[in-house]
DNA sequence: TATTGAAGCATTTTT
DNA sequence: TGCTTCAATA
């Protein structure tokens, strides 16, 4: 008889959840459900094998994963013993870890988790201590070739016996100098959350052996995208019991730049010749011409060792449309355009779509165009929540709260509401930390006690510092007995933050600002259940730790809307329609990794993941030309699109293509030497007169006139009623000249700017 | 010290 | 193009 939670399970996924002992390497396709398979196989191993929730381990890419997978596995086993399962990112579990136990490694365990801009603000500053110039020495691939070595194992002991270069002697001052100032703020990067785990089970074996006992089953998700700490950590952690499960697209692998190395899995196998191999290939997903055109792009790779086929029984199904827009506007409007003519047709609601991309930079056309349609949209990535200004320094308020020596945060707010307390202020401060050697925080103490021996500062600028420091003070008294919500509501108190955002953004994007403030005061009631003194830190932890995508489905994003993503953030999504944007040389591959033909097929399988997000339809576009900062350039449509048999395709014209006449088009397309030239044949020049309709447009396509005329009457949402001084064509888009009466004169975009005649 | 304006520079991808 | 940074000024 079958086991209830093994019912609906094909042979392959069954024989994956019953693996219950030894290393075991899932090879899994795309759509073939992976997070199913994962959590049932937990749910198996403590009702049917009799595992306690606590020794298991699993590891997933994303938060979002992790908490989706907890919730269906409360369904299966009940929420408190899904709860009791470790499960989460490596950085969160790591995080965790060392909460508990980095006093081993002589540190202090409040330490605060440094962002990607906390880095940079470290960075420069060393440089700048350095005598550095930033012109010369870009702190941020500084920063970078110190992240690459952290992820690679290298301290800087090991760095400086490794340096080969000019460039890399400065690294390694840099290094020595972040690793002390790191130190000295309590402060720990998102690469030592690794790096330092790794530290403490290799320094103290005793402190491993508890968790290597501990964790009976190690389940890694997603392992194809593991670097070289994330998988040593697996290793140490694993070694107890030998009970691996690691599942992984090895065609999904797309994050090489960061690390990841798909030599972990190679080696995997090496070091464990008992491995279990088990391939899942049936795909649940998408049906059978978006797999077509999927396993066309990856079947034109260059390694092939791992091609695993996937297939469905979704034999129906709409073909791939190619849609060759004029340029980024075109691509975006008829984006928008498809999405509201299908939504009516077939009844989809907008959530049942998806624009993807390559680079966040694509997004503003595809937002433009939805706002001037009224169409919902979900912005993933871009700036997020967390890293708003105004974000960021409350968060940098409660960092100070809770940790003083953080020097980062303390230079950020110091000045924030404007105290007078500017640069030179500042450096004087930070330099008399420094030669006494104590923290700038510690150094506001001497100053307020009046201790301090010959301070650099007097009259209203040391009035105003100590009236900074009283204020932290303050707080920080009061950490341990408020509820974190409560702490804020006081904080807000004492700091006029609304007042400030009105007075910097004006009425309108200021209280939109100040909302982003009450959202984040309503984020902090989810910490209610735990103890007083634990909220504040866990807080900081999450903040710091959070990607944007894990916050998709929740808050206010709860209101249909299009997503709009790149390609890498897609990874583990679905959508029932996707749009695959910018599908050009240059874009998709990046102009960045066009000479390295290692980094092309890492763009091609991100192409790959692209295509097969999507469930049941699947479009592909590419834009005559394309305008990047500024300059306007013909493009070259995708070398992958050229792997693609075409009759998998079928050409979509746009719409005004129609009433083009075919000789025309034909005409103009000899006529554009830039399209074929060169000794090699372009990709492009398989599309040219063959199937399907030609060139959609002239380049020297009129733009359309103007629609609005000096003295027209207006009405706009927050100006309220006006008169048009003037209007011209930009571009695309009608700029409009609009005086109100009291509101002043203003430029708007007619598109987006949704006036009403009067 | 804060504010203003001009110049110059920049776009992969992210936990 | 749109933002950050730098220099000049009050």
């Amino acid at each position: 008889m079958t086991h209830p939670l093994l019912i609906g399970l094909n042979a392959q996924q069954q024989r994956a959840v019953q693996a219950i002992h030894g290393p075991v390497l899932v090879l899994a396709g795309p759509g073939s459900g992976k997070t199913r398979v994962l959590t049932h196989r937990i749910a198996y191993l403590i009702n049917e094998v009799g595992v306690r929730p606590y020794n298991i381990l699993a590891v997933t890419f994303t938060n979002k994963a992790a908490r989706e997978m907890r919730e269906r596995l409360g369904n299966l086993i009940g929420e408190s013993r899904a709860h009791d399962v470790m499960m989460g990112t490596f950085h969160s579990i790591c995080a965790r870890w060392l909460r508990r136990d980095i006093q081993h490694l002589q540190r202090a365990n409040d330490f605060v988790v440094y962002d990607a801009d906390d880095q940079q603000r470290v960075m420069k500053q060393i440089l700048r201590e350095l005598d550095l110039s930033e012109k010369q020495y870009n702190p941020r691939s500084i920063h970078a070739r110190i992240s690459a070595a952290k992820n690679e194992l290298i301290g800087v002991a090991e760095f400086a016996r490794s340096v080969s270069s000019y460039f890399d002697e400065i690294v390694l001052r840099c290094y020595e100098r972040y690793e002390k100032q790191l130190f000295a703020n309590n402060a720990l990067d998102f690469d030592d959350l690794l790096l330092k785990t790794v530290n403490l089970f290799e320094y103290h074996p005793e402190v491993l052996a508890r968790y290597a006992e501990r964790y009976v089953h190690v389940m890694v998700d997603e392992v194809q995208d593991t670097n070289r700490v994330q998988f040593s950590l697996v290793n140490h952690v694993g070694a107890g019991h030998n009970n691996y499960f690691l599942i992984g697209d090895i065609q999904q692998s797309i994050y090489a730049w960061r690390g990841a190395r798909l030599a972990n899995v190679r080696e995997f196998e090496e070091a464990h010749p008992d491995v279990q191999i088990i391939p899942l290939e049936q795909n649940y997903r998408s049906t059978q011409p978006i797999l077509d055109v999927a396993q066309s792009i990856i079947d034109a790779a260059h390694d092939r060792r791992h091609t695993t086929k996937i297939w469905t029984d979704q034999q129906e199904g709409d073909l791939v449309s190619l849609v060759e827009a004029y340029d980024h506007n075109e691509e975006a409007r008829w984006v928008a355009d498809e999405i509201m003519r299908i939504r009516g047709r077939d009844g989809r609601s907008l959530d049942d779509f998806a624009v993807m991309y390559r680079t966040n930079a694509q997004s503003r056309a595809f937002e433009e165009a939805m706002i001037s349609r009224g169409l919902r949209y979900k912005l993933v990535g871009g700036t997020r929540f967390y890293e708003r200004k105004e974000i960021k320094d409350i968060v940098a308020y409660l960092r100070i709260i809770h940790n003083p020596h953080d020097e980062v945060s303390l230079l950020r707010v110091i000045n924030v509401p404007g105290r007078s307390i500017g640069d030179r202020t500042q450096q004087e401060l930070l330099q008399w930390a420094r030669n006494l050697d104590i923290s700038i925080w510690d150094a506001l103490e001497l100053l307020v006690t009046n201790e301090a021996q010959n301070p650099p500062i007097g009259g209203r600028a040391r009035n105003a510092v100590e009236q900074f420091q009283k204020l932290v003070a303050g707080l920080r008294d009061l950490r341990h007995d408020l509820m974190l919500g409560e702490l804020i509501q006081r904080l807000l108190e004492r700091v006029p933050f609304q007042d400030l955002l009105v007075a910097e953004y004006g009425e309108e994007e200021g209280a939109e600002r100040w909302e982003n403030i009450l959202e984040l005061q309503n984020v902090s009631m989810e910490y209610l259940a735990l103890p007083t003194e634990d909220q504040l830190p866990r807080f900081l932890e999450e903040v710091a730790l959070v990607s944007d995508v894990d916050s998709l489905d929740t808050s206010k994003a709860r209101e249909p809307g299009v997503t709009l993503i790149t390609l890498h953030q897609a990874k583990g999504l679905e959508y029932p329609v996707v749009f695959l944007a910018g599908l050009e040389e240059g874009l998709l591959p990046h102009g960045r990794s066009i000479d390295d033909p290692e980094s092309i097929e890492e763009e091609r399988r991100l192409l790959y993941v692209g295509t097969t997000r999507a469930k049941q339809r699947l479009y592909m576009l590419y834009a005559f030309k394309r305008a990047t900062w500024g300059r306007t350039d013909l493009t070259i449509p995708s070398r992958f699109l050229g792997d693609i048999p075409k009759d998998l395709l079928q050409r979509t014209p746009i719409r005004e293509v129609k009433q083009m006449p075919v000789h025309a088009a034909t005409q103009w397309q000899s006529s554009t030497p830039q399209r074929t030239r060169g000794a090699q044949p372009s990709p492009s020049s398989m599309w040219s007169g063959t199937s399907g309709p030609a060139r959609p447009k002239r380049p020297e396509r009129e733009p359309s006139a103007a629609s609005y005329n000096a003295g027209d009457k207006v009405r706009h949402a927050n100006f309220g009623e006006g008169v048009v001084v003037s209007s011209k064509m930009v571009g695309d888009d009608e700029e409009v000249t609009v005086a109100f009466p009291g509101k002043g004169v203003k430029k708007l975009l007619a598109a987006f700017a949704k006036l009403e005649r009067v």
